[in-house]
DNA sequence: CATTAGCACTCGACGAACGAGAGTGCTAAC
DNA sequence: GTTAGCACTCTCGTTCGTCGAGTGCTAATG
């Protein structure tokens, strides 16, 4: 779809004002605030084009315009110039993540509900699979009551898994203890990807005895880490949906935070356009359809080069763009940053 | 403050009627639908004393009565008789308590999502302290760079606390096991509470050549474990609140949620009655003057025989108190004993 | 031929007016 | 002490008219 010159800016000047006012808006308003050099009448003939082509549409007959769901895309794609932050913002997110903010739960919140804080949306957050944990350091086994027994997963890089797992009845302390060094030992540097390959064979062949109890322990260790146990959601700012005038009504509300909720659909909402880089999804573009009305732009973040989660912003599809694009990438690239230490 | 037998009767019936209907109750419809056998004009009558009183008030003239703050407080002391649960209600509760809810923090979200659900107003829930996880069974000190190691605490009852902490430079790994092993030998079978007494001294003794990494590591250790560290909030439910017809105010609701989006401030909702057994705090009872128009039922659950931790729902001053606190009183039971076995 | 001024027209927002309905308080009768 | 009767009050929903913003069309303009 190809629109000349002018009309892309009166385009613009529609987005930009209403992201600003909320409120739909008319030729007058344009040629006022926007000077393109023409009359509201000439605004006009561009709006009535612009609106045939889909871009924008009309509330009711005598009322301004508001940008459509294909007008925002053809802004996100096109239009819109990458905006630079203000050496405020940059200053923010620098000393934010400058400050310590404990271990990586607590980082990712907080990331959380900064980016809530800077943007006035809603912050959404995975946590890190546990692909980025990084190798394993130590394995054990603690015994705890007579079926019962403490499996605990230590990486170089500090993270602790634990869960608590039954026994079948015929096992010692002792042996727990024999099956704990051994792990140990074979899985030690070892990346928890590694661990479904030659690895296990070893551990066969050492543990012979215990073939039993060592199946259902590497079972359980693979369900232990597998992703979707560990990719935790987090939340920041839900309150600010409720800043936005288009979500006055508490029916809207209602049904938005029903999803939110859910932290499958969070996940699902994070995690649907999954490349790279950043994703921009525009109102009927979010698979629910509570979110029609409301866009999301998620990023993915990084435990020492490796993508490790992804984090978003949730506001309405009337949302500043190219702002909350780049404060979201410079938050996503500092919490990369931070998490290198991890 | 005494007030008659026809009175309370009155009382209860317009507490009962605004309680279902959220609409100012007139004198017309008590006689109506409960049949206190005398006419709306005795009603009245009784209505105005009630008013003058301090038990009920008129939202404006020409309009019924609503149950004062004051009013309900009487009635959830003296008036309300204690309700028996539905056989329907007890079986939800036994049926789901039964189902295996995974490890600890999922059983309290578990039970937080199931309250919110069958009650329809929201549940908080404070996680347990560190007191009720029992005696010390090991405690590791892990190398991880350079200046920081992880220590690792784990209980008798199998819950495992770790926290990364920095060290002063002059600490080799071997160091560090050495003191990992004098403190799991000390500290091996006490009670975390005991954690301050004389304990300490014996570990000085052992370990005077550490004694400075030792301090450290103990004012960390004490710190990790202090209860507020611990005591994470659940929320569920949230939307219930939406589904008020009181909050059916942005406004109102905003501020609520901007409440509830602080973990501080829940804990304090949960935490303030802190006495044993179920307590009932009403409008502006609580402490927050964004809850004015709340009411907030609290109560105690146990990990084994020991407080662990509160459980509330949280809705409108017009709640189901009797129904409210019964389902609490009893998915609290469940719940304790459910983590009987943790 | 693109642009613009002018103008009639449309539609929602807002406020005033108004009647209906619910409920009260008072008085007087039972 | 209780109740019927009645005037009074206040809210809520409806209707109606006005206002203003904004459009689309037409004809004039450079």
């Amino acid at each position: 779809m190809k629109i000349d010159e002018r009309k892309q800016r009166v385009l613009e000047a529609i987005i930009k004002d209403y992201v600003a006012t909320a409120e739909p808006v008319g030729s007058r308003t344009i040629a006022r605030k926007y000077n393109l050099g023409v009359s509201p009448a000439t605004i006009r003939n561009e709006m009535a084009d612009l609106e045939e082509m889909g871009f924008i549409e009309q509330p009711h007959t005598s009322a301004g315009r508001i940008p459509s769901q294909f007008g925002y895309r053809y802004y996100v794609d096109c239009l819109m110039e990458t905006y630079t932050l203000s050496e405020m913002e940059e200053n923010l997110i620098r000393s934010r993540f400058l400050q310590k903010m404990g271990d990586l739960e607590q980082v990712i919140q907080e990331t959380g509900k900064f980016l809530s804080w800077i943007t006035n949306y809603t912050a959404i957050i995975s946590g890190p699979g546990p692909v980025v944990y990084g190798r394993f350091k130590t394995v054990e086994l603690l015994p705890l009551q007579e079926r019962a027994a403490l499996l605990i997963v230590i990486t170089e890089s500090g993270a602790v898994i634990h869960k608590k797992i039954e026994l079948p009845e015929s096992v010692t302390p002792i042996d727990l203890m024999r099956i704990s060094q051994v792990m140990s030992d074979k899985l030690q540097g070892i990346t928890l990807n590694e661990l479904r390959r030659t690895i296990l064979m070893e551990l066969y062949d050492e543990l012979q005895r215990e073939k039993n109890l060592l199946q259902i322990i590497i079972d359980l260790l693979e369900e232990t880490l597998k992703a979707s146990e560990w990719e935790k959601v987090y939340l920041g700012g839900i309150i600010n949906i409720l800043n936005q005038p288009e979500f006055h009504n508490i029916e809207k509300v209602r049904r938005i935070l029903g999803v939110l909720e859910k932290e499958n659909e969070i996940r699902e909402l994070l995690n649907e356009g999954s490349e790279e880089g950043i994703t921009v999804r525009i109102g009927g573009e979010n698979r629910q359809e509570e979110f029609q009305e409301c866009s999301v732009i998620t990023i993915t973040y990084e435990i020492k080069g490796e993508a490790a989660g992804r984090v978003g912003l949730l506001g309405p599809t009337r949302m500043e763009y190219p702002r909350t694009a780049a404060l979201l990438k410079h938050a996503a690239r500092a919490l990369s940053e931070v998490l290198r230490g991890f």
